[in-house]
DNA sequence: GCAAAATGTCAAG
DNA sequence: TTGACCTTTTGCA
Protein backbone atom coordinates (compact mmCIF):
# COMPACT_ATOMS: atom_id res chain seq x y z
CA UNK A 1 0.00 0.00 0.00
CA UNK A 2 1.80 2.93 -1.41
CA UNK A 3 3.21 6.29 -0.47
CA UNK A 4 6.19 7.84 -2.49
CA UNK A 5 8.71 5.63 -0.37
CA UNK A 6 7.19 2.16 -1.66
CA UNK A 7 7.51 3.45 -5.32
CA UNK A 8 10.92 4.18 -4.74
CA UNK A 9 11.40 1.27 -3.07
CA UNK A 10 10.02 -1.00 -5.65
CA UNK A 11 11.89 0.96 -8.56
CA UNK A 12 15.22 0.05 -7.15
CA UNK A 13 13.83 -4.02 -6.61
CA UNK A 14 12.97 -3.80 -10.66
CA UNK A 15 16.17 -2.13 -11.29
CA UNK A 16 17.88 -4.81 -9.05
CA UNK A 17 15.64 -7.25 -11.01
CA UNK A 18 16.10 -7.23 -14.66
CA UNK A 19 17.72 -4.19 -16.02
CA UNK A 20 19.52 -5.23 -19.26
CA UNK A 21 17.49 -8.10 -19.77
CA UNK A 22 14.77 -9.21 -22.48
CA UNK A 23 11.27 -9.32 -20.69
CA UNK A 24 8.33 -11.30 -21.53
CA UNK A 25 5.79 -9.16 -20.93
CA UNK A 26 1.85 -10.57 -21.08
CA UNK A 27 -1.38 -9.29 -19.32
CA UNK A 28 -3.24 -12.47 -17.85
CA UNK A 29 -6.28 -10.36 -16.97
CA UNK A 30 -6.46 -9.00 -20.44
CA UNK A 31 -6.68 -5.14 -20.10
CA UNK A 32 -3.01 -4.53 -20.45
CA UNK A 33 -2.45 -6.50 -23.54
CA UNK A 34 -1.92 -4.24 -26.09
CA UNK A 35 -0.04 -2.45 -23.91
CA UNK A 36 2.08 -5.59 -22.92
CA UNK A 37 2.98 -6.29 -27.03
CA UNK A 38 4.70 -3.24 -27.83
CA UNK A 39 7.27 -4.16 -25.33
CA UNK A 40 6.90 -7.87 -25.34
CA UNK A 41 10.56 -8.89 -25.64
CA UNK A 42 12.28 -5.82 -25.10
CA UNK A 43 15.44 -5.01 -23.06
CA UNK A 44 14.51 -3.15 -19.75
CA UNK A 45 17.37 -0.08 -20.10
CA UNK A 46 16.23 2.45 -17.36
CA UNK A 47 13.87 2.83 -14.28
CA UNK A 48 12.82 5.49 -13.24
CA UNK A 49 10.19 6.79 -10.14
CA UNK A 50 8.78 10.38 -9.52
CA UNK A 51 6.04 10.61 -6.23
CA UNK A 52 4.08 7.40 -6.50
CA UNK A 53 4.61 7.29 -10.55
CA UNK A 54 6.80 4.74 -11.64
CA UNK A 55 8.29 4.25 -15.32
CA UNK A 56 10.23 1.34 -16.93
CA UNK A 57 11.91 2.29 -19.63
CA UNK A 58 12.35 0.07 -22.68
CA UNK A 59 14.04 2.43 -25.54
CA UNK A 60 11.76 4.91 -26.63
CA UNK A 61 8.65 3.47 -24.92
CA UNK A 62 8.11 3.68 -21.22
CA UNK A 63 5.34 1.41 -19.25
CA UNK A 64 4.26 3.75 -16.99
CA UNK A 65 2.65 2.48 -13.15
CA UNK A 66 0.52 4.04 -10.63
CA UNK A 67 -0.59 2.13 -7.76
CA UNK A 68 -3.57 3.86 -6.81
CA UNK A 69 -4.73 3.06 -3.81
CA UNK A 70 -5.38 -0.92 -4.31
CA UNK A 71 -2.53 -1.28 -6.44
CA UNK A 72 0.13 -4.44 -5.61
CA UNK A 73 2.94 -6.06 -6.88
CA UNK A 74 4.61 -9.39 -6.51
CA UNK A 75 8.70 -9.69 -7.48
CA UNK A 76 9.88 -13.04 -6.71
CA UNK A 77 12.15 -15.65 -8.07
CA UNK A 78 11.05 -17.95 -11.33
CA UNK A 79 9.57 -19.72 -11.88
CA UNK A 80 6.10 -18.18 -11.91
CA UNK A 81 3.18 -19.53 -10.75
CA UNK A 82 -0.06 -19.73 -12.80
CA UNK A 83 -1.41 -16.06 -12.25
CA UNK A 84 -4.56 -15.13 -10.73
CA UNK A 85 -6.72 -13.89 -13.10
CA UNK A 86 -6.42 -10.41 -11.61
CA UNK A 87 -2.51 -9.58 -13.14
CA UNK A 88 -2.52 -6.88 -15.15
CA UNK A 89 0.26 -7.26 -16.41
CA UNK A 90 3.46 -10.12 -15.22
CA UNK A 91 7.17 -9.32 -16.18
CA UNK A 92 9.11 -12.61 -16.76
CA UNK A 93 12.96 -12.28 -16.95
CA UNK A 94 15.61 -14.50 -16.38
CA UNK A 95 15.75 -15.63 -12.66
CA UNK A 96 12.59 -12.98 -11.39
CA UNK A 97 8.94 -12.57 -12.34
CA UNK A 98 6.56 -9.32 -11.55
CA UNK A 99 3.08 -9.79 -11.00
CA UNK A 100 1.03 -6.13 -10.89
CA UNK A 101 -2.78 -6.14 -9.76
CA UNK A 102 -4.80 -3.59 -9.03
CA UNK A 103 -3.40 -0.53 -10.10
CA UNK A 104 -5.22 2.68 -11.40
CA UNK A 105 -3.12 2.97 -14.61
CA UNK A 106 -0.66 1.10 -16.04
CA UNK A 107 -0.04 1.98 -20.02
CA UNK A 108 2.79 2.36 -22.39
CA UNK A 109 3.85 6.13 -23.30
CA UNK A 110 6.34 8.00 -25.02
CA UNK A 111 9.30 9.85 -23.64
CA UNK A 112 7.52 12.86 -24.73
CA UNK A 113 3.80 11.68 -22.63
CA UNK A 114 6.30 10.72 -19.67
CA UNK A 115 8.30 14.45 -19.65
CA UNK A 116 4.07 15.94 -18.99
CA UNK A 117 3.64 13.72 -16.48
CA UNK A 118 6.77 14.99 -15.01
CA UNK A 119 6.07 18.04 -15.25
CA UNK A 120 2.13 18.19 -13.57
CA UNK A 121 4.07 16.39 -10.77
CA UNK A 122 5.73 18.84 -7.82
CA UNK A 123 9.35 18.04 -6.21
CA UNK A 124 10.07 14.62 -5.18
CA UNK A 125 12.14 14.50 -1.46
CA UNK A 126 13.46 11.21 -2.74
CA UNK A 127 14.43 12.48 -5.88
CA UNK A 128 17.70 14.40 -6.86
CA UNK A 129 16.25 17.31 -8.95
CA UNK A 130 13.68 17.98 -5.90
CA UNK A 131 13.10 21.88 -4.95
CA UNK A 132 12.17 22.46 -1.52
CA UNK A 133 12.01 26.20 -2.26
CA UNK A 134 9.61 25.64 -4.98
CA UNK A 135 7.35 23.57 -3.10
CA UNK A 136 7.61 26.40 -0.45
CA UNK A 137 6.35 28.69 -3.28
CA UNK A 138 3.79 27.35 -4.20
CA UNK A 139 2.73 26.06 -0.02
CA UNK A 140 2.50 30.22 0.33
CA UNK A 141 0.56 31.32 -2.81
CA UNK A 142 -2.01 28.63 -1.78
CA UNK A 143 -5.07 29.37 0.95
CA UNK A 144 -5.70 25.81 1.70
CA UNK A 145 -4.43 24.34 4.86
CA UNK A 146 -0.88 22.56 4.86
CA UNK A 147 -2.95 19.55 5.78
CA UNK A 148 -4.55 19.94 2.66
CA UNK A 149 -1.76 21.34 0.15
CA UNK A 150 0.65 18.62 1.27
CA UNK A 151 -1.09 15.47 -0.44
CA UNK A 152 -1.21 17.77 -3.41
CA UNK A 153 1.00 15.58 -5.76
CA UNK A 154 1.54 18.84 -7.62
CA UNK A 155 3.09 20.60 -4.93
CA UNK A 156 4.67 17.46 -3.41
CA UNK A 157 5.12 14.56 -4.87
CA UNK A 158 5.32 11.44 -2.42
CA UNK A 159 3.39 12.13 0.12
CA UNK A 160 0.12 9.96 0.83
CA UNK A 161 -2.33 10.02 4.45
CA UNK A 162 -0.09 8.50 6.70
CA UNK A 163 3.09 10.81 6.13
CA UNK A 164 1.19 13.99 6.04
CA UNK A 165 -0.33 13.41 9.50
CA UNK A 166 2.60 12.43 10.66
CA UNK A 167 5.23 14.34 9.59
CA UNK A 168 2.50 17.53 10.74
CA UNK A 169 2.58 15.75 14.11
CA UNK A 170 6.18 15.18 14.12
CA UNK A 171 6.45 19.22 13.53
CA UNK A 172 3.47 20.44 15.56
CA UNK A 173 1.93 21.94 13.09
CA UNK A 174 -1.69 21.83 12.94
CA UNK A 175 -3.03 20.46 9.37
CA UNK A 176 -5.79 23.65 9.26
CA UNK A 177 -2.80 25.81 9.16
CA UNK A 178 -3.22 28.02 6.23
CA UNK A 179 -0.21 27.35 3.94
CA UNK A 180 0.42 31.27 3.46
CA UNK A 181 0.95 31.25 7.12
CA UNK A 182 3.55 28.64 7.23
CA UNK A 183 6.83 30.49 7.88
CA UNK A 184 9.75 29.15 5.86
CA UNK A 185 12.13 27.86 8.96
CA UNK A 186 9.27 25.52 9.52
CA UNK A 187 8.35 24.47 6.43
CA UNK A 188 12.52 24.17 5.54
CA UNK A 189 12.35 21.51 8.97
CA UNK A 190 8.98 19.71 7.70
CA UNK A 191 11.09 19.12 4.22
CA UNK A 192 14.25 17.74 5.97
CA UNK A 193 12.32 15.51 8.25
CA UNK A 194 10.30 14.09 5.16
CA UNK A 195 13.22 13.08 3.37
CA UNK A 196 14.59 11.70 6.05
CA UNK A 197 11.20 9.50 6.92
CA UNK A 198 11.27 8.59 3.09
CA UNK A 199 14.72 7.81 2.57
CA UNK A 200 13.81 5.55 5.75
CA UNK A 201 10.48 4.22 4.23
CA UNK A 202 12.45 3.16 1.46
CA UNK A 203 14.66 1.67 3.18
CA UNK A 204 12.42 -1.00 5.70
CA UNK A 205 9.43 -1.12 3.66
CA UNK A 206 7.53 0.41 5.91
CA UNK A 207 6.76 3.58 7.67
CA UNK A 208 7.79 4.17 10.65
CA UNK A 209 7.96 7.86 12.58
CA UNK A 210 8.26 7.39 15.94
CA UNK A 211 11.48 7.98 18.23
CA UNK A 212 12.43 5.06 20.26
CA UNK A 213 11.68 6.56 23.53
CA UNK A 214 7.77 7.43 22.12
CA UNK A 215 7.56 3.10 21.47
CA UNK A 216 6.65 0.63 24.12
CA UNK A 217 9.44 -0.81 23.43
CA UNK A 218 12.59 1.24 22.43
CA UNK A 219 14.55 -1.91 21.02
CA UNK A 220 14.08 -4.29 18.59
CA UNK A 221 12.23 -4.63 15.92
CA UNK A 222 9.46 -1.81 16.29
CA UNK A 223 5.80 -3.20 16.29
CA UNK A 224 3.06 -2.60 13.85
CA UNK A 225 1.47 -0.47 16.75
CA UNK A 226 4.51 1.18 17.92
CA UNK A 227 5.05 2.96 14.43
CA UNK A 228 3.25 5.45 14.27
CA UNK A 229 2.38 9.05 16.22
CA UNK A 230 -1.36 9.30 15.52
CA UNK A 231 -2.00 7.96 11.80
CA UNK A 232 -5.32 6.10 12.43
CA UNK A 233 -5.42 6.59 16.19
CA UNK A 234 -8.20 8.45 16.49
CA UNK A 235 -9.26 8.54 20.68
CA UNK A 236 -6.12 6.50 21.70
CA UNK A 237 -3.18 8.72 23.46
CA UNK A 238 -0.94 11.06 21.77
CA UNK A 239 2.10 9.09 22.55
CA UNK A 240 4.03 12.43 23.28
CA UNK A 241 1.90 13.90 25.71
CA UNK A 242 -0.89 11.86 26.26
CA UNK A 243 -4.02 13.82 24.72
CA UNK A 244 -6.43 11.93 22.54
CA UNK A 245 -5.73 12.03 19.08
CA UNK A 246 -8.23 13.47 16.92
CA UNK A 247 -9.64 12.88 13.10
CA UNK A 248 -10.97 15.11 10.98
CA UNK A 249 -11.74 15.54 7.25
CA UNK A 250 -9.35 17.14 5.17
CA UNK A 251 -8.86 17.10 1.20
CA UNK A 252 -11.31 14.27 1.13
CA UNK A 253 -9.51 11.99 3.35
CA UNK A 254 -9.22 11.60 7.24
CA UNK A 255 -6.37 13.55 8.74
CA UNK A 256 -5.49 12.61 12.23
CA UNK A 257 -4.00 15.10 14.93
CA UNK A 258 -3.17 15.78 18.65
CA UNK A 259 -4.95 18.98 19.48
CA UNK A 260 -2.14 19.64 22.37
CA UNK A 261 0.95 18.96 20.29
CA UNK A 262 -0.42 20.79 17.06
CA UNK A 263 -2.64 23.46 18.45
CA UNK A 264 -4.40 25.71 15.94
C1' DG B 1 -22.12 -14.11 1.84
C1' DC B 2 -21.73 -9.38 1.91
C1' DA B 3 -20.30 -4.74 3.49
C1' DA B 4 -16.73 -1.81 4.69
C1' DA B 5 -12.22 -0.06 4.67
C1' DA B 6 -7.50 0.71 2.93
C1' DT B 7 -0.85 4.35 2.54
C1' DG B 8 -5.02 7.33 -4.42
C1' DT B 9 -6.75 10.18 -8.12
C1' DC B 10 -9.85 12.21 -11.43
C1' DA B 11 -14.03 13.90 -13.51
C1' DA B 12 -18.67 15.40 -13.03
C1' DG B 13 -21.95 18.51 -10.89
C1' DT C 1 -17.91 18.06 -2.70
C1' DT C 2 -19.25 13.49 -4.44
C1' DG C 3 -18.93 9.27 -6.93
C1' DA C 4 -16.46 6.13 -9.61
C1' DC C 5 -12.71 3.01 -10.28
C1' DC C 6 -9.00 -0.57 -9.11
C1' DT C 7 -8.45 -5.32 -5.45
C1' DT C 8 -7.88 -7.68 -1.16
C1' DT C 9 -8.75 -8.39 3.56
C1' DT C 10 -11.45 -8.23 7.64
C1' DG C 11 -15.49 -8.48 10.33
C1' DC C 12 -20.10 -9.37 10.95
C1' DA C 13 -24.26 -12.03 9.99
Amino acid sequence: MPEGHTIHRLARRVRDSFRGEHLDVTSPQGRFASGAALVDGRVLRRVDAHGKHLFLGFDELWVHVHLGLFGTVTLAAAPAPDPRPTVRMRMVGGSRYLDLRGPTICEVVTAAHKATIHARLGSDPLRADARPDDAYGRIRRRGAPIGAVLLDQSVVAGVGNVYRSEVLHRAGVSPFLPGRLLAEPVWAGIWEDLTALLRAGVRSGRIVTTAPEHRSRRSGRVRRDDALYVYGRTGEACRRCGARVRADDLAARRVYWCPTCQPE
